[in-house]
DNA sequence: ATGCTAACCGACCAATCGGTCAGTCATTTC
DNA sequence: GAAATGACTGACCGATTGGTCGGTTAGCAT
């Protein structure tokens, strides 16, 4: 029984099939045996390799987990404005997203799910992760005085997240649509949606104070 | 075999059941004889009232989709700001999802789906009705003057929408993380991404030149 | 009260599911 | 060259799946 490395062709094979059939229709909806038939092995070679269908897929979604947001974190540390690191890790974070929608799409259904289970627990971990880093990111702003001081950095964060997850899901609906169109697509949204957040953290002095504006 | 209303209580309450399950498993992970079981009812007779587990589940998801964003239409007729349109839209519309959680589960989950099928087809349809309702109420307060007019009402639409679905997804992870906690929680975050939103496109004062800001 | 229809049920079906098992084959180790 | 090991397979298992079938019951119109 191989655990966490792939030796031979065929083991190897057997987690990219598995990763690509659970990526595009889910765990239920995948049979050990259609993933044997994509991987070119024997149903029961699978089960040479991996206990069971599950520590399967905890298998590939520990794989999918480990490669994201790997060169983020680098990014934080680096010598330059938020704001520019904002839209850097922006258009970073959506191109990965898309460069590798499989294990995108493994993390966004699995953070959709209701009950709880260990692959559900690993993609809120990696969204957590994700979701503290752009935290961060937001506070070091607020610190620097570079940002305005008085707007929350966790809603900021989930509009952050939510938007690239929105748009990701949403890319082809949106081009029905003729919106963010071509091959620029995720770059003109990125900076798009990167401008709107800035617009509105910006110190302000145009502020017709942040407690009127409910009245209007 | 009856069609797309349910008379009996029998009916109803497998619709109901259908419903529950579904929203809480998926469709894959749901068996006929479960749904059967919690309606109270022979598994048999759910033949007899929808023909086939696929019917059913369209059927949940025809319902659920009629019931989202009935209301949301008439409050951009109201006679208000935008701002405050916007800050009521938000605040309704995150209520509500909450609300009907099972509902809007059923379409996110849709929503992430990969391949192309009926259902995912009407989960889209959904999203992209309030897609343009928020893309309109934008542009109406562009076109007011009441905001800026120079960023993208699509991109804002998405990072709106974008926002409500992360919230929904990821409240319990986001109590761990001791944010947005308790009874206020969902008006709280409401609040304050309308107020990020709000501050980003309010005709601009201080507004750096917005083509300075990305040098910095 | 008779006839018709829809609601409902128990028993059953073929197909498929995840998983097992006995055994083959190639490579390595001594 | 014998023994051992891991990669791999075909045949098979019990359980469960979505769906069917023949038949019973209840309500309503005539």
């Amino acid at each position: 029984m191989t655990k966490s490395k792939p030796t031979t062709t065929g083991a190897l094979s057997i987690l990219e099939a598995a990763t690509e059939l659970f990526a595009r229709d889910g765990y239920e909806c995948v049979s050990v045996a259609s993933i044997a038939d994509l991987a070119g092995v024997c149903k029961a070679n699978i089960f040479h390799h991996y206990a069971s269908k599950e520590v399967l897929y905890l298998e590939v979604m520990r794989k999918a987990s480990a490669e994201h947001a790997e060169l983020a974190e680098a990014l934080l540390k680096e010598d330059c404005s938020c704001v520019e690191k904002l839209h850097r890790l922006t258009e970073y974070d959506i191109k990965t997203m898309i460069d590798n929608e499989l294990r995108t799409r493994l993390i966004l259904r699995e953070l959709g799910e209701a009950c709880e289970n260990n692959v559900r627990r690993i993609a809120h971990q990696v969204f957590r992760r994700n979701f503290q880093l752009v935290i961060e990111l937001f506070e070091q702003g607020q610190r620097s005085g570079e940002f305005r001081a008085d707007f929350d950095a966790s809603a900021a964060a989930v509009a952050w997240c939510g938007s690239k997850n929105a748009f990701f899901l949403c890319r082809e609906t949106m081009q029905d649509l003729e919106l963010f169109k071509g091959e620029d697509a995720a770059r003109g949204f990125a900076e798009k949606v990167c401008t709107l957040l800035i617009e509105g953290i910006l110190p302000a002095s145009n502020v017709i104070s942040s407690t009127q504006k409910k009245i209007s």
